[in-house]
DNA sequence: AAATGATAGATGTATATACATGTAAATAAA
DNA sequence: TTTATTTACATGTATATACATCTATCATTT
């Protein structure tokens, strides 16, 4: 079991060496980018000793939300959360891992159906554990701040 | 000139086709790792249209800083957002583009030093007007908002 | 039914990321 | 001063991203 001797918070100036902001607004994008590459770090290190990329993990995690339906790669791809991932080419590592099984749709043979193996759903349930365990122990905030989080950035986004 | 006739708030439920978050961390979470992608990507599109990618821009950016001095490829690194980044791959393609020139530092030969050329500065100061046009056409938050959105990114990184 | 257009996804290319390893130069230790 | 260690960077590999193009299949129009 780890023991953590202290807390900091980490200013975004000291994360990437720079003092020069010319608003808050500017810095907040930089503090988006940065904060979603450590998350993104944190929890592919976790993954990595369990055999899974991020994505790799991503697509299994969706296709958990159907099982035991099958799922076309399309639907697959508007569920990512970045929507140009490759969906084919990360499947072809999950195939090749046993994860999770291909096929063509009988309805409609334009699509690929995928679906989970009994290995595939293991070794998510393990990447799952492991992921709570990240979140426990290394994503601090309270529930009331992380609510008040989502609307910011749900708001930074009017544009979309 | 671009008229946006409507404004809409896009919820990150929609937007990646999700109803589950166990916690509002949780969807925080994937709240951080979504906007990051879609600024990323709006980003990246007006910086294509000159010529650069998200990288090569950072890169040629933080040289700016320090202009008209050369840095070294570490102090370009430890500044980078994404702190993983290939910096000797970046700057081989800035040189191919004559952006950025390369060369051994006399002070220490294991550093390999590098500094903007006429051409860089000028791709960089028309990339700095389109990532600004971004920002202000398409970033929308309020000051004060951007400045509580900063404590809670910061807050959440504390077991950085 | 034949022609046209739209859709699903496979595949190719350039770039980037994550990480391991190799090499030369600088620094510290013996 | 010779050896050992560290540092800075280059380079190799696997994976992913962004986007263009191609093919097969489905849907629509004529």
């Amino acid at each position: 079991m780890r023991v953590y001797t202290y807390i900091c918070v980490v200013k975004l100036e000291k994360a990437i060496q720079s003092e020069k902001f010319t608003s808050q607004k500017h810095k907040a994008a930089l503090n988006i980018l940065y904060t979603a590459w450590w998350l993104k770090t944190l929890i592919s290190k976790e993954l990595k000793a369990i055999g899974l990329t991020h994505e790799q993990f991503n697509v299994l995690r969706i296709l958990k939300g159907k099982h035991p339906e099958k799922m076309c790669v399309k639907d697959i791809g508007v569920r990512m959360i970045e929507r140009n991932s490759n969906v084919p080419r990360i499947v072809d590592r999950l195939v090749a891992k046993k994860f999770v099984e291909r096929s063509t749709s009988e309805m409609d043979k334009r699509e690929t159906v995928i679906t989970l193996t009994y290995d595939g759903m293991d070794i998510l349930k393990n990447a799952i554990v492991a992921v709570d365990h990240i979140f426990t122990n290394n994503v601090v905030i309270k529930e009331a701040d992380a609510e008040r989080l989502n609307s910011l950035l749900e708001s930074i986004r009017k544009r979309e």
